[in-house]
DNA sequence: GCAATGAGCGTC
DNA sequence: ACGCTCATTGCT
């Protein structure tokens, strides 16, 4: 068989086109000669199939062009997959700016933005639905109840005035912050613009998704998951794609959503973990929102009932502002909170609640509530997290004698030195544990399970029904009425009228954590539940167990989010953690990191930190060939301060260029700014 | 002295 | 995984 020979199109033959390669130093632009029978579909942002080095690789046409600085022989495109223009002018831009962010690889970061292409979906009639703009024209907005923040109406007059506000939000304790979404969300749209409104996980999408329906119809909203499935979710994305909706909302890759005339991001609760991507290049959502509102100039939210510090310093440098509510409306409407130590002379005397590990005011609390028949939230660790160890008799965290990382019982049994507690960070063995603050020998397992939480409950308050709530049997919601609602942490369910009562145990497990950012996430969890509880006036009832001297603790009672986002921020300054400076994490082999971090050109101010163990016992993922072991792996932390980020990410990316140019296919992870560092 | 063969490399 | 370069080899 040989072919015709080819004919180029007569005008702009050229295509830029993106190899979709595992490559860094092949991130660049190719040129190939469009043959005239594709010309018309050739288009800047579709898929096409091009022969780089003899074989039939994908990409992307970037751009049409005459000519070609390529002194060179061009080729012709071998096929365009599909005339949709799937990689739209803003996201490409948005490509770009998190792969220089993160020192990866545009193609990496396509593959987290655009989802795999199901033809059968694509080529399916248009739903006939109304445009932004039809939707716009019938939609009225009450959006009066941002009126108990300061400067929420102002907030919402100017969406509606098509302008592009940046805040962050911290939602008052038994907020419909959905619903107070779904009002800004509306106002954006019927302004003609469209919103992406990105959350943590299913239950919340859920929640703001009918919120949305609610207010703009059924049709304007469409609500985005990796756990549709390929062709749902290709469906949608090419629904948003496509301006048939106004508003998307969805989990993490949501924020990539490729609406037309963006107006406003919203990402709730900022702190949530899940908001980090497990995937190279690690982008995390909010940075990606913000970096998306940069570009574009769209509105932006950052929510959440408390606040990161990476969202306070947006506040502090004056990017942002604060969207608060005052004091006495927090007061008003937050729970009674008390704080209490969890030690034995605080037990209950009833033998119940001595089951129950329940402190009398605990007990009490959880009592009154239920006789006032409403129901008690019991807010216990997530199931299946990795038990770390404590001293039995003080409860001081068990610590390495040798790095002081958090020792724990290994996980995989006839691992070497099973049964004995292994350092995290480390991972020597310590046999002969000794507690460093009271002599004591006995450990004991931080983290107790929901279902022996619930076992215990429900003894102590025979008669009252029990809820559990976790892990793969998440509620909802649960009906009003004294009931005893075991929840692990983020499964906590909504109730009408809220909880009369919650009880937050193992809080000192919580914060005795080794990580820098136990504390931010220990408050965060706190108001989380806390949120669900009625306000005091109406006896809603918090109670806390950990020591009330401590800050975090301080700012639960007070309910001050923005207290101890402040005060977090200065310390991780004082630390020198993120957000007040940047770090990269480069992870590999002892001499696979060393190599690269020796042939980067490092900003003059970088301090370069290790070889240390990973946090966590995080592993290199397996792949690339290399089968290498996993206990090898060591991680090199890069710090700079804030203005040299850009600079480092840039090194960072052409080290990894020219590596990669040297055909060396050793295995390395550069992170920037991971949210665990160690 | 120069064609024939093959390994290495860039990759339009 | 093609097609180029450049080295080595083998034959005149």
């Amino acid at each position: 068989m040989s072919s015709a020979p080819k004919a180029a199109a007569p005008e702009l033959p050229v295509a830029r086109v993106l190899p979709l390669l595992p490559l860094p130093h092949l991130d660049r632009e190719f040129d190939y000669l469009v043959p005239a029978e594709l010309s018309e579909d050739a288009n800047p942002g579709v898929r096409v199939r091009i022969r780089f080095a003899g074989r039939l690789v994908d990409g992307y046409i970037v751009e049409r062009v005459a000519t070609s600085d390529h002194t060179g022989k061009l080729g012709f495109l071998d096929r365009v997959v599909s005339p949709e223009r799937v990689l739209t002018a803003e996201i490409a831009t948005l490509v770009d700016a998190v792969a220089h962010r993160y020192a990866g690889t545009r193609a990496d970061v396509l593959r987290l933005a655009v989802p795999p292409r199901h033809a059968k979906v694509e080529s399916e009639p248009v739903p006939d639905v109304p445009s932004i703009s039809t939707a716009a024209d019938h939609t009225v907005v009450d959006a009066s109840a941002w009126d108990r923040y300061t400067h929420g109406t102002a907030f919402v007059d100017a969406l509606a005035a098509a302008r592009g506000p940046r805040a962050v939000w911290q939602a008052l304790p038994g907020e419909d912050w959905a619903g107070r979404i779904a009002e800004i969300a509306a106002v954006t749209a019927a302004s003609g613009r469209s919103v992406v409104v990105v959350v943590p996980d299913q239950r919340d999408l859920d929640r703001v998704a009918s919120a949305c329906q609610a207010a703009l119809g059924d049709d304007a909203v469409v609500a985005l998951s990796a756990g549709l499935g390929p062709a749902k979710r290709y469906r949608r994305w090419l629904a948003a794609l496509r301006r048939d909706v106004s508003v998307v909302v969805g989990t993490r890759s949501a924020v990539f959503a490729p609406v037309q005339n963006l107006g406003l991001m919203v990402l709730w609760d900022d702190g949530d973990d899940g908001y980090a991507e497990p995937r190279s290049p690690y982008p995390h959502a909010r940075e990606v929102a913000l970096l998306r509102a940069h570009g574009t100039g769209c509105g932006v939210v950052l929510a959440g009932h408390a606040r990161t510090a990476e969202a306070e310093a947006l506040v502090d440098s004056g990017w942002a502002h604060d969207l608060l509510a005052s004091r006495e409306t927090v007061r008003a409407a937050q729970p009674h909170i008390v704080a209490l130590a969890d030690s034995d002379h605080a037990l209950a005397r009833d033998p119940g609640a001595r089951a129950a590990r329940l402190p009398a005011i605990a007990f009490d609390a959880a009592r009154t509530a239920l006789k006032n028949d409403t129901a008690v939230l019991v807010q216990v660790p997530r199931g299946g997290y990795v038990p770390s160890l404590a001293c039995a008799k003080c409860r001081n965290p068990a610590r390495c004698r040798r790095c002081n990382g958090p020792l724990a019982l290994p996980s995989a049994p006839g691992a070497d030195g099973a049964g004995s507690p292994t350092c995290r960070w480390c991972g020597a063995a310590d046999t002969n544990h000794k507690c460093a603050v009271c002599g004591s020998r006995a450990l004991r397992a931080v983290v107790v399970g929901a279902h022996r939480t619930a076992e215990e409950l429900g003894r102590a308050f025979p008669g009252v029904p029990v809820r559990t709530s976790g892990g793969s049997a998440v509620l909802d919601s649960v009906d009003a009425g004294a009931s005893l609602v075991i929840s692990t942490v983020g499964a906590e369910p909504t109730i009408v009228g809220g909880y009369g009562a919650a009880l937050l145990l193992d809080g000192w497990a919580l914060l005795g954590r080794a990580d820098l950012r136990a504390a931010e996430e220990t408050l965060r969890r706190w108001m989380t539940a806390s949120a669900l509880v009625r306000p005091g006036a109406d006896g809603g009832r918090v109670v806390v167990v950990a020591e009330s001297e401590l800050p975090t603790v301080q700012a639960l009672v007070r309910w001050d989010p923005v207290g101890h986002a402040r005060s977090e921020l200065d310390e991780r300054a004082e630390v020198r953690f993120p957000p007040a400076v940047h770090v990269a994490a480069v992870d590999g082999t002892t001499a696979a990191i060393t190599a690269l971090v020796e042939s980067t050109a490092l900003p003059s101010d970088t301090e370069v930190l290790g070889p240390v163990e990973l946090p966590d016992g995080q592993r290199l993922p397996a792949g690339g060939g290399e089968d290498r072991l996993p206990g090898d792996v060591q991680r090199i932390l890069l710090r700079v301060p804030r203005r040299a980020g850009g600079s480092l990410a840039r090194a960072l990316a052409d080290a990894q260029a020219a590596s990669s140019a040297r055909k060396n296919t050793e295995a390395v992870r550069v992170q920037i700014d991971p949210i665990r560092i160690g």
